[in-house]
RNA sequence: GGCCUGUUGGUGAAGCGGUUAACACACAUGCCUUUCACGCAUGCAUACACGGGUUCGAUCCCCGUACAGGUCACCA
């Protein structure tokens, strides 16, 4: 068997996408588990939809996640250009399009736009799905002669045979057939601008670039029959198909740029702090699932063990909450300056703290917790508030019998203090139950909410000698004012 | 509407003709921590969409129904 090749074929018409990332990972997966390549391709070929910055994001963020590719068109390789304009000005599809015209596969149509769209409504208005009426698939050499006499542009039709089973095995979902009386007419695969359309494109590329593999979304099943037929009619290869199924939102629907019930951009996890290897770890569980029961990998790991038939057939949801625990999993792991280095950003932008051994023991008493970067703002907050304020189930408490007194000697007992750390702190405390006699949660409790203003959190002595004495008398102060 | 595809506990997800139908997340309880979190342990849920077949036996095979999704461009 030849070496394995599949691409990432992503249109720069906007930025990577959890499904997008997700079909990179899984052909990447695939090309490394087989020794094979991996290859990012750019299909430009929508000019008028191409966005500023979009092709960046996809590599960019690709790189991010960890997913390398052997060819593209930032390192070359032996099979370019890797972006389709750059091939479409080589002349590349052109060729193959004459060739097709020269076999009549396929015919030049010079119907306007305004005739199309006329059909279109016609056919419309008539109840059915408008499909190109063939006009000019019978032109006679005079009629063709006058259309050029007039200069008309043309698209390049591609031939649809009439009643043809055409079948493939698919990868994932196994065989699947399609007749070619249900494609939509014969497609266009020049452009009236001579550019060539993706279905037509994609064949040429992938069949040029020797890809033996052709794994991709679900909403690419209906392209291939059409694919299928252009590779026959080119006399090339046919490369394996395998159909993913789609990420839905937890409503169950397609995710849509504009769906706003979950994060859909690589880059805002990025953004929020989420690890690259968790976030490859998370993707992966998205429509594939391993033979065992451990579901934190490696990327190595995820190599060795992917397996093109354990991808799902129904469709994966997305699940945020583990997506949080896994992420969570992996932040744990991390090496004290690895996890410091991560949640500094937030501090640093969103509470304007200052870098410096302090901040770092305070970021250090959430990191078993933490589940993403940007939590860490949310975390700390009893270190940057200006004054506490207590909830009312801390108020009741506070207000118990004899938790003035306690609070008192608490206090007095933290000001004596020569050396304010941890180990002093604790002594302080033991200090008043000794001198006052209570103990147990009638002590911790009410020192816990008068110095850090909650009744949870990290460990104690730790919280106060992080926030120093003048801010703890100060916080002690004010709950005694509030009994 | 045509075509293609899917439907397993609260959620994600294994299973591929005979199982007590995994596992993970979530949740609950216990231990740990004089709190929380982490960790560990235990438990939880009366989960195979429905109706017909085939079979000694169906979650697994076939047909139908319902529901859901995808797709029908000079977009990719």
């Amino acid at each position: 068997m030849s070496k394995v090749r599949v691409r990432y074929a992503p249109s720069p018409t906007g930025y990577l996408h959890i499904g997008n990332a997700r079909t990179a990972l899984f052909n990447y997966l695939f090309a490394k588990h087989n020794g094979g390549d991996f290859i990012v391709r750019i299909e430009d070929t929508d000019i008028a939809r191409n966005i500023e910055g979009g092709e960046k994001s996809q590599l960019d963020n690709l790189k991010w996640l960890g997913v390398d590719w052997d060819e593209s068109i930032d390192k070359g390789g032996d099979f370019g250009p890797y972006n389709q304009l750059a091939r479409f000005e080589q002349g590349i599809y052109q060729k193959y399009a004459d060739q097709l015209l020269a076999n009549d596969m396929a015919y030049k149509c010079y119907c306007t736009s305004e005739e199309l769209d006329a059909e279109a409504e016609k056919q419309k208005a008539a109840g059915s799905i408008p499909r190109y009426n063939g006009k000019c698939s019978k032109l006679t050499a005079e009629q063709v002669a006058g259309f050029e006499a007039e200069g008309r542009d043309f698209t390049v039709r591609f031939r649809v045979s009439q009643d043809e089973e055409i079948t493939w095995n698919d990868i994932v979902k196994g065989d699947v057939t399609f007749n070619s009386k249900d494609i939509s007419g014969d497609f266009n695969i020049l452009k009236r601008d001579g550019i060539p359309t993706y279905n037509f494109a994609v064949v040429v590329d992938d069949h040029l670039m020797q890809m033996t593999h052709i794994l991709r979304g679900e909403d690419h099943i209906s392209n291939t029959p059409k694919q299928i037929l252009m590779y026959n009619a080119l006399n090339m290869e046919v490369p394996r198909f395998g159909h993913m199924t789609l990420i839905v939102n937890p409503d169950g629907k397609k995710l849509s740029k504009r769906d706003t019930s979950i994060i859909q951009f690589i880059e805002q996890y990025k953004d929020l702090g989420y690890l690259p290897e968790a976030m490859f770890n998370f993707i992966t569980l998205l429509g594939w699932s391993p033979v065992g029961e451990e579901e934190i990998f490696t990327k190595d790991q995820l190599i060795e063990q992917f397996d093109e038939n354990r991808l799902s057939k129904s469709p994966a949801k997305f699940d945020e909450a583990k997506l949080t625990w896994i992420n969570n999993q992996y932040v744990k792991q991390l090496t004290d300056e690895q996890y410091y280095d991560l949640v500094l950003p937030f501090l640093q932008k969103d509470l304007n703290a200052e870098d410096n051994a302090w901040l770092k023991d305070v970021a250090l008493l959430y990191k078993d917790q933490l589940s993403y970067g940007q939590e860490i703002t949310e975390l700390v907050t009893l270190f940057f508030k200006e004054q506490i304020s207590l909830d009312e189930e801390s108020l009741e408490f506070v207000r118990q019998e004899g938790v003035v007194q306690t609070l008192e000697a608490l206090k007095a007992n933290l000001q004596a203090l020569e050396t304010f750390d941890a180990d002093n702190i604790k002594a302080a405390i033991k200090a008043v139950q000794k001198d006052l006699g209570v103990k147990g949660k009638m002590l911790f409790m009410p020192s816990r909410i008068a110095t850090t203003g909650q009744m949870h959190g990290p460990d104690l002595t730790s919280s106060i000698s992080l926030l120093g004495l003048d801010k703890a008398v100060a916080n002690i102060d004010y709950v005694i004012s509030q009994i």
